[in-house]
DNA sequence: ATTGATAATGAGAATGATTATTATTTAGCG
DNA sequence: CGCTAAATAATAATCATTCTCATTATCAAT
């Protein structure tokens, strides 16, 4: 944590105090390197695969493995400050919070762009279905795939999935 | 295919009609392989992961190998006969087909039961959300993870699943 | 501050699902 | 039958993720 990096925003280090708690209780450990992974993480955007977080955590602290990344990952899906999502692209990505709590995802095949969306209806109506079939839901995945129509976008962001089908 | 096995499902049949349509359109061929291999798939229920499918495979035509079960069911997949579903216990699962045509899931995180599910209303609405972000939806995954609060299956099934935390 | 118990790390090996390669066999068609 | 492209089997390769283990760091108790 020697380079200086910008604010954090006021949720995301609410997130990292729940962190410490949550490893406090856990009698884990607070590390330089786990403090260095929470604050790359925190500063990025989007649903983060383990790759591009450990390139810019490489960056900051070069010394710091791949291994390391995972386990903090791991642990930061353990504590319930980051949710943990596949979508097809062989591997796994994370999010830290979004504007929504549950919320779906809408993936373009064409270009990769991940759009999300949220409705309290829809909440409302899979928690009906859980009743009914008495399963009790502790969190959901709804992934629409199909295709954005964003013409622009499209173009640009393909590069960046390759994998994508 | 020297082994007898049972009947066929109607649907199941059309399927493999289906398919067979498919590869002569692309101008594939029909081998006693791939015979095999949809007679044992269309005859396994639920959702099915690749070695599941090859054990079984294995005992009606030991000389199939691993490669061939993964490019027929691609290629079911392809044809549209066969949806690929992926949950969390690092394996691809593969479902022939439902009693209804879009659904989602209920996993059990505790046993690793999977539940099916479907409401109309539900289908209304995603189509309603995705028409606002101007998304065209190709297909959906709708997966409510959770616990089936069914102790005897719980405990029953938690062994085949040892890798579903 | 030092120690001791234990957790964490880093580097690389291992794993496990999936995909690619390649030599050989087979289907489909004239 | 005989040709040609596709399919197969066996195996090697790939790639994300996890494990191993020797070393280091944390932290509570001394």
């Amino acid at each position: 944590m020697s380079k200086k990096l910008g604010k954090l925003s006021e949720i995301s280090e609410e997130k990292i105090r729940n962190f410490h708690e949550y490893t406090r209780l856990q009698g884990l450990k607070t590390t330089k390197q786990r403090g260095t992974i929470l604050d790359v993480f925190f500063r990025m955007k989007g649903h983060i695969s383990v790759e591009e977080l450990y390139d810019i955590v490489k960056t900051v602290n070069p010394r710091i493995g791949y291994a390391t990344v995972y386990r903090t990952l791991h642990l930061l899906v353990d504590s319930g400050q980051v949710e943990e999502r596949r979508f097809g692209d062989g591997m796994s990505r994370y999010e830290g919070h979004s504007e929504v709590e549950r919320h779906g995802h809408m993936i373009c095949e064409e270009c990769g762009q991940i759009l999300e969306f949220f409705n309290e209806e829809l909440e409302t109506l899979q928690i009906k279905l859980a009743d009914e079939l008495e399963f009790d839901i502790h969190y959901h995945r709804h992934e629409l795939f199909g295709s954005c129509m964003d013409k622009s976008s499209c173009a640009k962001r393909r590069k960046k999935n390759p994998k994508l089908k």
